[in-house]
DNA sequence: CAGTGAGCGAGCTTCCGCTTGACTT
């Protein structure tokens, strides 16, 4: 009995699918992309209309098969790979293959998207069929060949300029720029002294402390003291106008609601995993992965989350009461809001091919699915779960109070506190301080207008502005995802990219760029400023909206982008030379030989070198020391790694014995060992 | 481990975005 045939990307997704279809339907999954241009110089032509020599992929042979043979039979084809332009993609091409071997004149193949795994939502897709928007697959390839252009003209040139096996990227090398103009931006960063002034007070035996908000009749700021002695001054004037007692002239409280944050994306998922549970971004994927995939419980495997690759914060409307119903039997009908709450996606370039991440069944706590899950596991179902809840929860209440009590008639200190009266959705879900900020509303004891409260103390504090943070892994991934650089499915690959390459390295869980990276970063931007801007891929995006709404022709938009990039590429082979593109400093001149000393990346690293590979005699070289930048080494330092190798002396049988640093550190040899 | 860095120059490297692989014994 011949059956219908519905293909999508993901083989979890597809074995739900068979499940909600029945016996009319087979699912198959395509595993993702199943064909795509090969590694090679010449898969895009730009000669010939930017012809693309498309090649199926490697393992997806048997996946192919498969759909090819139950195509033979199929009755009707329908192609529910994801609605956004990777999807529309993916559906040409197992068209196209289908169509080489004559299998889609006999039987009808329809196009259906649905952006939820619902019954419903599944059978109102292919009653409503559309046909492939070639639109937007042109969108998509035109993507793709610009991609594979930039990759693949760019990385040989760094090969022939700077080191074989560089590589750079329209997604890649923005990224590295990021953590390059950052470090640049912490070495450059002058670090300022200002003070700060707080009250120690007392009322009834509970403590508290107030911060100088005022002082000379005007507002007080950061920089207003940036002295010791000042501070000292400050502190003894308002010691004596205090005489030890202090009155709360001006009390205000308010009421204040504090809404819940919206449902996990990729990008927020890998951030929270990284603050909270200090997961990598590889690691919190994989761990979704065999969340998404399922586990069996009591026999019956089930998938505990949704899609966990997304850039949209919508939920469907089935998730949207299962949430409910949840928050109302576990938390009380006071935590559901009248409505459901509804968020913007906000990032940019967002496809929103896939729901939120979220528990597919809220009813799943995380309590009953402990046993089944790997610590890991949980601790990440957990976290998903919280978050799914708390977003469909009600907002928290706090009352805050602001007391301000005047000293003196100059200088007025601030005690601010809050109280949650109602906690919402707190009950579910702990928010975590964004970097840098610190939280520091506290409880204050009762206070009244009038009240005289004991003054204990007045502390003068130091402190110093401090420089802009190293990107972490999280806060890289979101400032990609705020420049819409890379894709949910590839901000992981993309910080293993940096590390591959030995761009950039983990310091204590911070990139720190290497000289390799800095050194292709410079070049990038001195002489590709355009393809590596932060706004290109901004602009891109913008130029394929056009082809996918059938405003635009994806070959005039590659002809615009190549005609000028290639000539770009061309004249500066000619006109770069290695030393500029390797970044050679000058130091100085050697006081003994009066050559050049220069500090380059060399083939097997930074190193330091007296006299030119031109010169009679062959240059001196010494590696420079872990920790030691060519951007920022000194003259003297460069010539300290010229002091070894030493001669210590001779052995006994007159060999020589001298000292050296290598790779691995120090040694000594003598003879040739 | 190996303690280099020129020169000769073959053959190699490289993009982004979709999705999970798992042979035998």
């Amino acid at each position: 009995m011949a059956k219908k045939l519905l293909i999508v990307e993901s083989p979890a997704k597809a074995t739900t699918i068979n499940r909600y279809l029945g016996e009319d339907f087979e699912v198959l999954a395509s595993y993702g992309h199943i064909r795509d241009l090969p590694s090679k110089d010449g898969a895009v032509d730009p000669d010939n209309d930017f012809a693309m020599r498309y090649e199926l992929s490697e393992g997806s042979k048997k996946h192919v098969d498969k759909i090819v043979k139950a195509a033979r039979k199929a009755e009707a084809v329908y192609l529910a790979t994801d609605l956004d332009r990777e999807g529309e993609a993916i559906s040409w091409h197992i068209y196209e293959i289908l169509r080489e071997k004559g299998l889609t004149d006999k039987v009808p193949y329809y196009r259906v998207e649905f952006s939820e795994i619902t019954p419903r939502a599944i059978k109102a897709a292919i009653d409503n069929p559309r046909k492939l928007s070639m639109d937007l697959v042109n969108a998509q390839q035109a993507r793709r060949a610009l991609d594979h252009l930039v990759g693949f003209n760019l990385s040989p040139l760094l090969w022939k300029k700077i080191k074989t096996g560089l590589s750079a990227g329209r997604v890649q090398s923005p990224a590295l720029r990021m953590i390059v103009e950052r470090e640049r931006e912490i070495e450059a960063f002058n670090p300022r002294e200002y003070w700060s002034i707080e009250a120690d007070l007392e009322k009834e035996g509970n403590p508290f402390s107030a911060k100088l908000v005022r002082l000379d009749g005007d507002t007080f700021r950061q920089f207003d003291i940036d002295n010791e002695k000042r501070a000292h001054e400050v502190r003894q004037a308002l010691l004596g106008n205090a005489n030890g007692k202090l009155v709360a002239n001006r009390v205000k409280r308010k009421e204040r609601k504090r809404r819940p944050a919206p449902p996990f994306i990729t990008s927020t998922l890998q951030q929270d995993a990284s603050r909270k549970l200090r997961f990598s971004a590889q690691n919190t994927m994989r761990t979704a992965q065999a969340l998404y995939e399922g586990v069996a419980i009591d026999g019956v495997n089930q998938g505990l989350i949704t899609y966990m690759r997304t850039d949209s914060v919508a939920l469907s409307n089935d998730a949207l009461a299962d949430l409910r119903k949840q928050i109302g039997s576990q938390f009380g009908d006071r935590y559901v809001p009248k409505k459901p709450n509804f968020y913007k996606t906000k990032s940019k370039n967002a496809q929103e091919a896939h729901e939120a991440i979220r528990p597919t069944s809220a009813a799943l706590t995380p309590d009953k699915v402990r046993r089944y899950l790997d610590d890991r596991q949980f601790r990440l179902y957990e976290l998903i779960w919280r978050r799914a809840m708390a977003s469909q929860m009600a907002p928290a209440l706090l009352d805050t109070v602001a007391v301000e009590f005047d000293c003196g008639d100059d200088a007025t200190f601030r005690a601010n506190g809050s109280v949650i009266t109602f906690p919402g959705f707190l009950a579910a879900y702990e928010v975590s301080v964004p970097e840098g900020k610190q939280e520091q509303e506290s409880q204050l004891p009762d206070i009244n207008e009038g009240d005289r409260v004991q003054l204990q103390d007045i502390r003068a504090g130091q402190h110093f502005t401090e420089p802009p943070p190293r990107y972490s892994e999280a806060s890289l991934v979101k400032a990609m995802e705020e420049y819409g650089i890379g894709r949910p499915s590839t901000y992981a690959s993309i910080i293993s990219t940096l590390l591959r390459r030995h761009y950039a390295e983990l310091d204590r869980r911070r990139f720190v760029p290497t000289d390799t990276g800095r050194v292709v970063e410079r070049f990038l931007e001195n002489h590709f400023s355009h393809y590596v801007d932060y706004e290109f891929t901004a602009k891109l995006e913008d130029e394929l909206d056009a082809v996918s709404r059938g405003e635009a022709e994806w070959i005039p938009l590659l002809r615009e982008f190549w005609d000028p990039f290639i000539k770009k590429v061309k004249e500066k082979e000619e006109t770069v030379s290695r030393d500029e593109a390797k970044n050679v400093r000058v130091l100085g001149k050697d006081p003994k030989s009066g050559k050049d000393v220069t500090v380059r990346l060399g083939r097997y690293g930074p190193h330091a070198q007296i006299g030119h590979r031109d010169d009679e005699d062959k240059p001196k070289f010494a590696g420079l020391r872990p920790g030691q930048k060519i951007d920022t080494i000194t003259f003297e330092d460069a010539l300290e790694l010229f002091r070894l190798p030493r001669k210590l002396g001779s052995t006994p049988e007159g060999e020589a014995v001298s000292v050296n640093v290598g790779r691995y550190g120090p040694y000594v040899r003598y003879g040739d060992k």
